[in-house]
DNA sequence: CTCAAAAGTGGCACAGCCTGCCACTTGGCG
DNA sequence: CGCCAAGTGGCAGGCTGTGCCACTTTTGAG
C-alpha cells in the first residue's frame, strides 16, 4: 500500500477513511442524492473544500473503494488459472463493503452509472495486462470480448444475489460464469 | 410517431429538434463539459429554462437520439428471427448520427457513463420483452445474459469499428457476436 | 535546535447544472 | 370572440466542483 511513516501520512489516510465512512453512512441513511458534500463533509470534520481535495466527485468516495477491488482482481490474475477463477477468488475478500457499496448502486442511478464508466476503463486495462506483446487482431478481439462478456456476467449475477435473500455472490457469479462459458446460442 | 396535428405541435417537434442539432453541433465543436446548456438554448434560439423542459439533464439530448435507435431495435425483435440479427437489422438505420454520437461517446466519459446507465435500464427492457410468461429461474438468467453478453460484444464491436478508419459498423458487429456465440473458454 | 520549504487546510468567489415558482404569451376550441 | 390549457421566460436558489490565497503544521536540512 502507500508508505505510512510520517505523522503527515498518518492523518491523511485517517480523513479519508472518515469520509468514505461518513459518506457510505450518509448514503444509506438518506440516499446518494440528498446527501449533500457539506454534510458528509462536516461528519468528517473537515470542510468541503477538502473533501474535493480527496476525491474528484462526490461518487469518488464509493469508487475508490471499487478501485481497491479491482487492484485485488489484477494480482489475483497473476495466480489464478483463469479469469473467471480470478474474479471469484477476488469476491470471496470483504464481503460487508462489497455489499453495501452494491445495494446503493441498485438504488442509485446517477452512481450506477459512474461506476459502469470506470468498469470500462477497468476492462481495458485488465485486457491490457491479458494480452500477450504483439497480439494478433484475433487476439485482441477475442481478449475483450472475454473481458466485456465475463463483467456482463458478473453484473447480472450481483443483481441475481441482491434480490435473493441469503445467498452468496460467488455462486451467482460462478454459476453465470458457467452458463456463459456453455454457449448463449447468441446468433441461433 | 407522435401525432403532428396542431400548429402547436409542430413547432414543439422544431425546437426539439432544433435543440439536438444545436447540441451536437456545439459538442462535436468544443466537447461535451465545455458546452454549456446556456450555448445551447441560444443556439436553439429558446432560453436555457426551456431546455430543461424539453430535456431533463444535458445529456438528454443525446439520450433522445439513443432512445429512438432503441424503439426501433424492440421493433426488429418482433420481425428477426434472433436477438443478434435484430442488432444488426436496427444498426443499418441512420448511420450519420449514429456514427457521430459514438464518436462523442468515446471522447466524453460523463456522457459514456450517462449511456451506459441507460443501457442497463434498456437491457431490462429487452429481457421482459424477451422472456415468455411465467418462465422458470433458469431461462430468466439465460435471458438476461444473453442480452448483456450481446450489448458486451456490441460495444467491443463499436470500439474497434471507431478505431479502424473506413469500415462498416455492421461487420464488425457481425463478427463479434460470432466470436462470441462461438464460446470464449471463459472457465478455462 | 532552528528555520525555511513543502504539504495540507479553510474560506471565498464563481461558473455551471438543475428546479420551483410565477407571470406572460399563444394556440386550440366551443 | 373569449376561455382554457399548453408552452415559455425570468428569477431565485441549492448543489457540485474549481481556482485562488492566506494560514497552519509537518518535514527535513543545516
Amino acid at each position: 500500500m502507500t508508505k505510512l511513516c510520517g505523522l503527515r501520512e498518518r492523518k491523511k489516510q485517517q480523513t479519508r477513511s472518515a469520509l468514505v465512512d461518513a459518506a457510505l453512512a450518509l448514503f444509506e441513511a438518506k440516499g446518494f442524492e440528498a446527501a449533500t458534500v457539506e454534510e458528509i463533509a462536516a461528519a468528517a470534520d473537515v470542510s468541503p473544500r477538502t473533501f474535493f481535495r480527496y476525491f474528484t466527485a462526490k461518487e469518488g468516495v464509493l469508487l475508490a473503494v471499487h478501485d481497491e477491488e479491482f487492484a485485488r482482481l489484477l494480482d489475483a490474475v497473476d495466480t489464478a488459472p483463469t479469469l473467471a477463477e480470478a474474479v471469484i477468488a477476488t469476491i470471496d475478500g470483504d464481503h460487508e463493503r462489497f455489499r453495501r457499496v452494491q445495494e446503493l448502486l441498485a438504488r442509485a442511478p446517477a452512481l450506477r452509472a459512474t461506476f459502469l464508466e470506470r468498469t470500462v476503463e477497468q476492462e481495458h486495462q485488465l485486457v491490457d495486462k491479458l494480452l500477450p506483446a504483439d497480439p494478433t487482431p484475433q487476439q485482441v478481439l477475442r481478449t475483450r470480448l472475454l473481458v466485456a462478456a465475463t463483467y456482463a456476467a458478473l453484473r447480472v449475477a450481483i443483481e441475481s444475489w441482491l434480490t435473493t435473500p441469503d445467498s452468496h455472490c460467488a455462486e451467482h457469479v460462478t454459476e453465470a460464469l458457467a452458463l456463459l462459458d456453455q454457449g448463449l446460442a447468441v446468433t441461433r
